[in-house]
DNA sequence: GTCTATATTCCGATAGAC
DNA sequence: GTCTATCGGAATATAGAC
């Protein structure tokens, strides 16, 4: 896996997280590796084997995020709050969610990046939701209805208050993340 | 106020809920009028001009709306109901809110269509923090914290919740909706 | 007043240079 | 293996026909 390779992921991700998915073009990527546009096309032939990497990737260190939070034997407290501290660091760098913004572009989106972004946001939300349901349990979290519900809940409020805070202004954010808190905690 | 304008905001409207702003084109919208892409320039210069246009007869259609309901004395449970509806018809055709769908793109947008939708957005999140508190304190709704984090709240869980169930599936937004409603009510 | 022909720019992608 | 020159098409937008 070459330097540039990895520069171009970290840059794809970035405009996705910024500009959007069908806003941004091979050409603000190459610009910023001091090459033409179509050196890009030699690492990822086309835009959509570039948007499958790029969750893949995220796919990957979720899966590593979450194995080290048992190797450390986190409590679903510290799980929860190592997940809602992504979002916050987003919200920090004026960055909205992957999902949400893949998510407004869906429609257009090839089949196959639209089947790992659908990939990526199961495994969220399962994981999630096995959080949930096992911090209740301990007594650590209270809520109504099923734990995968609410973990669909909470991940609609993180997407929608990253765009929210876009919209408004950063505040909006931290507002938000405070109410899940209180009232996710007994 | 022509017809072919009428249509033209319409459209326009149906494309950023669906496409998204930065990947529907004139194009899409003359194609389904059968006159030229140009023909469009005529009634909206700019791509910017259209999205300022729609946001506005956004704004006062939920104007209209909201007087509507003052005038049936409708309560704040019924309110809210006629709100979320919104979101409901929505799910069921496949799109989803303009606030979130713009809110994705808004880096991109030209200041005067950000300027627009921050303008509707924050109308929107005052009506819905009022409906909350009125509702509140005759005893229809339960919540913690202020009316106003809550509108903020429940405002990003509906824009999340429609992206949401383009990438899993259209019950996602039906769960998340009956989550929010068992939470809300006493 | 309404629309088309056309310009210009930028997109993703291919063929081929080094 | 890595990158550039270049293509074909689609984007927004203007000038001008009717």
């Amino acid at each position: 896996m070459s330097i540039t390779r990895e520069k171009i992921l970290e840059l794809g991700e970035f405009f996705i997280q910024t500009k959007g998915y069908n806003a941004f073009s091979y050409n603000d990527i190459s610009k910023e590796l001091g090459v033409k546009n179509a050196a890009i096309h030699y690492y990822f032939p086309t835009k959509a084997s570039l948007g499958i990497s790029i969750l893949k990737n995220n796919i990957l260190r979720f899966e590593e995020m979450t194995r080290n939070m048992e190797i450390l034997k986190h409590n679903e407290s510290q799980k929860l709050e190592s997940f809602i501290k992504i979002y916050v660091k987003s919200n920090r760098e004026h960055k909205i969610c992957l999902i949400g913004s893949l998510g407004s572009d869906y429609i257009t989106l090839d089949g196959s990046v639209q089947k790992e972004l659908t990939k990526m946001t199961d495994l969220i939300a399962s994981w999630l939701s096995e959080v949930l349901e096992t911090g209740r349990e301990k007594g650590l979290f209270q809520f109504k209805g099923t734990a995968h519900s609410r973990a669909l809940l909470l991940l609609s409020n993180l997407m929608g208050a990253l765009q929210l805070a876009w919209i408004t202004n950063k505040n909006t954010f931290k507002t938000i993340h405070t109410t899940i808190l209180e009232e996710l905690y007994i």
